[in-house]
DNA sequence: CTGTTAGCGCGTTCAA
DNA sequence: TTGAACGCGCTAACAG
């Protein structure tokens, strides 16, 4: 029944295709297709012809001309941490905008960093936006150091670099003011890995602000973990197994902010009743029923859309000086901070 | 005190550029470097000098020449729904032990599902996972009639075409026995998108159970959603609000079965003393005290192990015929249901 | 084992 | 406005 005159059924038309059967050259096509000098005429023969035979650019062919992918590469931690869908699809959304596309690895350890970084320059990707860099990121070092162009979200590490990140500082300071002003005193922390810059901020603005507030630092209520919800569970029970366990902690963020409250509640201690929970981010799930967590806010839409937006002016003019942006982080306040048992709501009674 | 002689500072070195550095060809350096049979020598010689240079192969350029980019599309539909992170994560660790990379494109509805599905052809990636299909999705179909290299998860369509999915029949049913074993006999639904095969599927059975239990299908505390937790809210706060409203609620998915929850709290319904809930998908959340939801089990790393595997081999033998998986979906009992209240635990008291 | 040659499909000169 | 020719960086065939 079919036409046997087709003879290469499966292999997909190229320009030279549709050149020939619009009797024109090859060059003709590619202008005509990318809105270059042609008659009115001869283009609207080439569209109609291209799309009549299912013709579509081969987007490798033409990355090997302009040498640009039209992809950018990102590279996140943990994707299984509602922190980085969210910021993905902000992050998709605005390169969909701009005619690009994601191409995503998942990069758990420093060497697996490498690895995705590699890959992602071997594929010739336009620029990498990376959403886990900690302070001994080979990968990022050596890509600055060949000028490739690259934006830290989140994350800032030493050297200049294109980067937005949150302001960390006063984030933390407003979530150890909100929990002093409740009348804690004995605060636990439960951190995120130390060689991210957030960790490092979030502990050193948690140090400072204590000593501002005049509240005791006490180091035995602190717990490192690498982010995860596993971790900071065991964390919590850790915590709050101790002879005089903290009223309140402060997490690094709300993955690890919900394990704690878990953990709590597997423990059987009531959350705000006996222990106060802060985390940092607010992820979506954050403010639902089941946590009505307290948190520390991330402008995710403005932080990837303004990532976006750098990598794109950086690989339009690699030659710019680095820029640095801070999003605010207000506190929100719901339902998992309250005053410590039997206290008095902290120095003041409100008159 | 940087020599002027590096005349190129930022080109990326080339095969040519070690061939000449090596004193060999550049045939020899590509085979040098990828296993091709050249001597011991002259390939240790090729890879210090590619190492010292920075070389690392151009894979647009690769892939121009093999048609193989190497890269695997996946298309989801909500990356934010704690499902898709949880199922890409095990499709990435899958595709990485293959030495391939993952171009992921975010498609919420169909139209955007036929865009997403035309960058990945344009950017010649070899196969494409899809995990949105609807049955009415273009862009399927007419990848299949090019024989184009694609499976698809948790999803069926007319036609015939690789796919992985769980066994909605059996695990729907094995929900409703659960609940009405309990006691139940005004049991509601949160469905998905009714274009989904899961949906049909899930809606079927839960017709079809109900029937063999002889337990009265009711229409009323039936509703529909697009499988997003903000429908899913409201759609429980209105079968919540009916005169009558449903003793338990079967869930198409564990991110509406959490809104479902949480609207029961915000009503002040405990669940289960007042509503049970069951989900579908056993995220990692479900299994966290704030919910301990009752859910059925989707074998995610099974489920992606497999979808790799068929897409590759299918890339590898295109004339290969279509194949089907189905895995088993075993209800996992949690802390979301419990007898009706008031009632006397099912028809039969154990003896 | 190695060098030479020929493309892969496209964008981009240079002439006409 | 259009066509011919070239080359992006690489792999694969063919000689030697």
């Amino acid at each position: 029944m079919q036409p046997a005159s087709e003879s290469n059924r499966s292999r997909r038309p190229t320009s030279v295709d549709v050149a020939q059967a619009a009797g024109v050259s090859q060059a003709t096509v590619s202008r005509a297709l990318s809105g270059g000098s042609v008659s009115e005429a001869t283009r609207k023969k080439v569209e109609s012809i291209a799309s009549r035979l299912g013709y579509s650019p081969n987007l490798v062919a033409r990355g090997l001309v302009t040498s640009r992918s039209g992809m950018i590469g990102v590279v996140v931690a943990d994707i299984t941490n509602p922190f980085y869908p969210q910021l993905l699809e902000a992050i998709g959304n605005r390169l969909a905008d701009q005619g690009r596309h994601m191409l995503l690895q998942n990069a758990a350890s420093n060497s697996e960093e490498e690895e995705a970084a590699r890959l992602l320059v071997e594929q010739r990707v336009d620029g990498i936006i990376f959403t886990t860099a900690t302070s001994d990121s080979v990968a990022v070092r050596e890509l600055m150091e060949r000028r490739f162009p690259l934006v830290l979200v989140n994350r800032v590490v030493v050297g200049h670099c294109d980067a937005v990140e949150g302001d960390n500082l006063s984030g933390t300071a407003a979530a150890l003011d909100h929990l002093v002003e409740l009348g804690h005193r004995r605060i636990g922390m439960v951190a995120g890995d130390a060689r991210a810059s957030t960790t490092r901020q979030r502990s050193q603005g948690f140090e400072q602000r204590l000593a501002e507030l005049g509240v005791p630092l006490r180091l035995d209520l602190v717990r490192s973990t690498n982010f995860s919800y596993p971790e900071a569970f065991c964390a919590a029970i850790d915590l709050l197994s101790l002879d005089k366990p903290p009223t309140a902690i402060f997490c690094h963020n709300d993955l690890t902010a919900f394990a704690v409250v878990n953990a709590a509640r597997s423990l059987g201690i009531s959350v705000p009743g006996e222990l106060s929970v802060i985390g940092y981010d607010d992820v979506r799930e954050s403010s639902w029923e089941s946590y009505n967590l307290t948190t520390v806010k991330q402008q995710f839409q403005e932080m990837a859309a303004r990532a976006v937006d750098l990598l794109e002016s950086r690989i339009a003019n690699p030659d710019l000086p680095p820029r640095h942006t801070v999003f605010d982080c207000p506190l929100i306040i719901r339902g998992t901070t309250a005053p410590p048992r039997g206290a008095l709501a902290g120095k003041a009674v409100p008159r």
